[in-house]
DNA sequence: AAAAAAATTTAGGCTAGTCTAAAAATGTAT
DNA sequence: ATACATTTTTAGACTAGCCTAAATTTTTTT
């Protein structure tokens, strides 16, 4: 029994909002991802937890099932398998991907995708620096910081983002943040934490506390 | 306004079936294309039709717009544009490309069509030999020969197909019928049309009308 | 030209996915 | 612990796209 564009959103959605502990995700906040109302979404969890595919017990939240963990690591690995393809062959930039690859991520063919795979050399990460699942649903979990938790005086490598919108992914490029740089945190705000900033050993600016807290580094 | 999955579906088949000449199509040859009942036919035309996408009477058939016109040929666009991605880049067989594509046609972007269109290196035809509208919806018009109109004697280019489907393309491969090649009409047998021909001078094979009337050619 | 056959449309209904409004359950605060 | 607020579910309804059965129009045959 095949899944719809609509139920694969939902469980590509519920994984995302689970986050790396697997909490149990409301209907509300599924409201809001899905730009719904909390009245449909409740429609979509009885249905989806009828074909397996997630935990439901009536105002209790909802987990996904291991099948249902499948099918949206599924989902995710051609989202981020296009974004590659998108941005390495087509020559899109990292901020014009996002809306795409939400289409493409749906067309269903696994030898598709596993030939795209390898088309593009079997990618590990996407351009925004997110893991990409393995043809068997093997994602690595990178533990990056967040910049904002980088002390006064530290240096970090830039390895991916938190927010994937537009208009964030092009401030940074205007910043020149871009995936790889070195960050030395010069100064940090007390009051409203925003930061001085070195890159590359080179320019330095500030960044507000909006900023820090959506770009993931690595300690050096 | 948008114009959904099934809508472009109806247009693209319309326009289809409707060939060189724009002859009007019928209710029931659209129910048979769309794999549905004429009643449900009749429904999408009446709502093809408020949209100003194609030109209905009823019990007369339907034409397209100078609108749906253009809609349906960006659809053939995208078509066959991923096709060619799908055999040249990812290296799909011809008789595999078909469904794949059929569900890429709709991802709804301009910039991925162009972008994809360069990255292919605007090719004019796809692998089966049909040609590739341009981003202005001017597609040139090849005036093939059926193999079945080629006289006992003669040789020919082989151009393209006229018939999609998995197993007649593998039948094909099989015979080492494959674009571009020449084919010299040994015999043609009276009772049944069928023929002896021999490939790029080297063998020689027996092929029925059905085969001959579905492979296009240029006469030599 | 009337009757029979074929094609098409209308009428009424179904499912998926959405909505609003109202009811019920849960959580929070006195 | 009871009342208020918030969250979630239920009830009933809508649209797109499809269906079957019946009615109507067109075409073909006699």
């Amino acid at each position: 029994m095949q899944n719809s564009f609509t139920e694969e959103n939902y469980l590509k959605i519920i994984h995302n909002l689970s986050g790396r502990e697997d909490l149990e995700v409301s209907t509300n906040a599924l409201a809001e991802s899905t730009a719904t109302r909390a009245a449909s979404v409740t429609d979509m969890l009885r249905k989806l937890a009828d074909k397996g595919l997630i935990h439901y017990k009536k105002y209790q939240g909802v987990r996904l099932t291991e099948q249902g963990q499948k099918v949206a690591l599924k989902v995710i690995r051609k989202h981020r398998l296009w974004e590659v393809f998108l941005v390495e062959k087509l020559g899109f930039g990292w901020d014009e991907v996002h809306d795409i690859a939400e289409e493409l991520e749906h067309i269903p063919s696994d030898r598709l995708v596993e030939r795209l795979d390898a088309f593009l050399d079997h990618p590990q990460f996407d351009p925004h620096g997110d893991p990409i699942p393995d043809a068997k649903g093997n994602m690595p979990v990178p533990d990056y910081m967040k910049l904002s938790d980088i002390a006064m005086g530290n240096k970090a490598l830039m390895m991916g983002v938190l927010e994937h919108t537009t208009p964030f992914l092009q401030h940074l490029d205007r910043s020149g943040l871009t995936l790889g740089c070195e960050i030395e945190i010069k100064e940090v705000n007390e009051f409203d934490k925003s930061a001085l900033i070195q890159i590359n050993n080179q320019r330095t600016l500030f960044i507000s506390q909006e900023v820090s807290k959506n770009v993931l580094v690595q300690r050096l």
